[in-house]
DNA sequence: CCTTGATAGCTAATCGTTTCGCTAAGTCTG
DNA sequence: CAGACTTAGCGAAACGATTAGCTATCAAGG
């Protein structure tokens, strides 16, 4: 690889010449120039973004962690996210944390040590699980999740409003013994929509009974066996109010194993659905996130911050969930209620 | 952040006693050693890769450029390269050409300027697209595409066979008027599944009709219009080889919408899905790939070529597609074949 | 004609590591 | 005990860029 000197020498210039023409950072007569850029041409000369960072102690580089690469809706972010930082001139360095604490933790001093300059972080610990100094001196948005007591800028969503949408719908059409199948309660978004539900029930007077609220992991796996035992049992719900998407996924395999038809005997709502977007049958219904612009949020905030070294106030950015009807909910026949 | 003279200070030694004890390169008396751990802790100093890489040339970066990342085939390959990657000890930058020549040049041009120390490809252009030193000096492995006259190590499937077996399953059926929506006919991707398809038929003295093939771009929304078009036509196929995943849920979208069913109307066959592993209803006949081991065998490639500088033979490693028979075919009624 | 100011381009310091070569102290060996 | 080996640890030179500060050169003004 041809190095600044290279291109000086075969100039007839300095390596100061030659990085003013590359950075456009100061006037350089077009004579030079012209002899600068044919030699960067001749001898294909790209600059070392390692040399280069050492100096200006920038990376180029924002991280991505999410929780679950093997699930759509983190996938679905990736694809975003790759776009954007691509977009804002950077490039997108990619960690799993697979819902791990201890792998979390080995990322995010990767992280550090990698010197990017910024991260998008979904976080999978549990509050207490963070040390300030894990976020101290890079730039970092939380996404999707939120860490109490955190300062770093987070985009979620409203988990709250998101089972209550849900929910209300399916108490809409007549349901009354609803259930749930959802995510690890340390998590922000498994309580958020979890309460969501719970205070659309109570509006109206009624509350889940215990056995029909079921956590566990965010996977289809864990859905398929809670479901399938919560579904078993003869006081089983005639709705299910479920999660996530990979989750319902997991649920409507069980109803179907179970001998259930979904609507006609099961009906299903869930939250953040895209798995399957265009193959699922029925088609859901479900809340739906505007994956797309909280990852550009997420990632403009981030830049933001990178950029402004100032410390503006920490924000909050809550993106509210859209109810999108499909073809899994059906109104209760009064006979069964 | 601390640097390593800072630990040097603090601990009473040289910097290169700290580097040795970083990197367990020399032998370092245990006082010695204990005075720089204790410091490191203290500073929590971690090193700086910009200026470890600058000394070492060498980055601990893997690239990963993938054709479209809203395909879930390839985000089934971001998270298996994700785990391999962390797994080897690198770290991956991810891109995603979309399937446009102009910005895999870009990528590749970024990937160089990054320094990545190697890049796993799935070349979006033409054989005749690519200048040679545009892989020089950097090691890379073609993963699902090749490129004719390329030098690099590939990891591919065998397309001929995917294609044969998926038609074969579809004569042996009873089928003999059979379509096949697929992919732009400079991938060797599509041509070569195509081939197989063409083969299969020319076994039994068959062959398809001229408008019965349909190529066009490997995406949900080409494939829905192409396959629109082609069965609205009196003289429809009774069966279609679809070349990908996602052409194939649009595929069934537009048959849905043309107020056929598969399989009752129609039998698809596909190669490649991953799209709704859990959810597609029927569930589709498809021969399928065995992408976590492609990944983890291109990666391995790649790092051993990485750590090995030795310049052994080029490799093409070629994995054979499994048919996985689902309820998206039946035989043909006599009356209609 | 000398001073002043502007400015194109150069020299050299710097970023934070790794690593080559050296020193000095210790250990054998005859 | 002197000379020959070892070896723990140090000093300083890289790596390849950026950039502060300097040096010529030249034009304009008095």
């Amino acid at each position: 690889m041809a190095t600044i000197k290279d291109v000086a020498r075969k100039a007839g210039v300095s390596t100061a010449t030659v990085s003013a023409v590359m950075n456009d950072s100061a006037f350089v007569s077009p004579e030079l120039r012209a002899r600068v850029v044919t030699a960067i041409r001749e001898l294909r000369y790209e600059p070392s973004l390692a040399a280069r960072n050492l100096r200006r102690s920038r990376s180029q580089l924002i991280a991505l962690a999410v929780a679950d690469l093997s699930n759509p809706f983190y996938a679905r972010i990736v694809w975003s996210a790759e776009a954007a930082v691509a977009a804002w001139g950077y490039s997108l360095v990619l960690f799993n944390s697979d819902e791990k604490p201890d792998t979390e933790r080995r990322i995010l001093s990767r992280i550090r040590t990698l010197g990017c300059d910024g991260m998008v972080l979904v976080p999978v610990g549990a509050a207490n699980q963070y040390q300030p100094h894990e976020f101290e001196g890079i730039a970092t948005v939380l996404l999707g999740r939120s860490i109490k007591g955190n300062s770093a800028d987070t985009v979620t969503i409203d988990n709250w409003a998101a089972g209550r949408q849900a929910v209300d719908y399916l108490l809409d059409l007549g349901h009354r013994r609803i259930g749930s199948v959802t995510g690890p309660m340390q998590l922000s978004t498994s309580k958020g929509r979890l309460d969501g539900m719970i205070d659309a029930m109570a509006a109206r007077g009624l509350a889940p009974q215990p056995g029909h609220i079921r956590s566990g992991e965010f996977r289809e796996e864990a859905a398929y066996s809670v479901a399938r035992d919560m579904m078993g049992s003869p006081d089983r719900p005639t709705a299910i109010y479920v999660a996530n998407g990979v989750m319902a996924i997991g649920v409507m395999r069980a109803i179907a194993d179970l001998g259930l038809r979904c609507p006609q005997d099961v009906s299903i709502a869930s939250t953040d659905t895209v798995a399957g977007a265009g193959g699922l049958k029925p088609r859901l219904t479900r809340t739906e996130h505007p994956i797309a612009d909280m990852t550009n949020e997420a990632l403009r905030l981030l830049v933001d911050r990178i950029e402004e070294r100032g410390s503006e106030p920490v924000r909050n950015i809550v993106f509210q969930p859209a109810l999108i009807v499909g073809e899994s909910c059906r109104p209760l026949r009064a006979d069964a209620g």
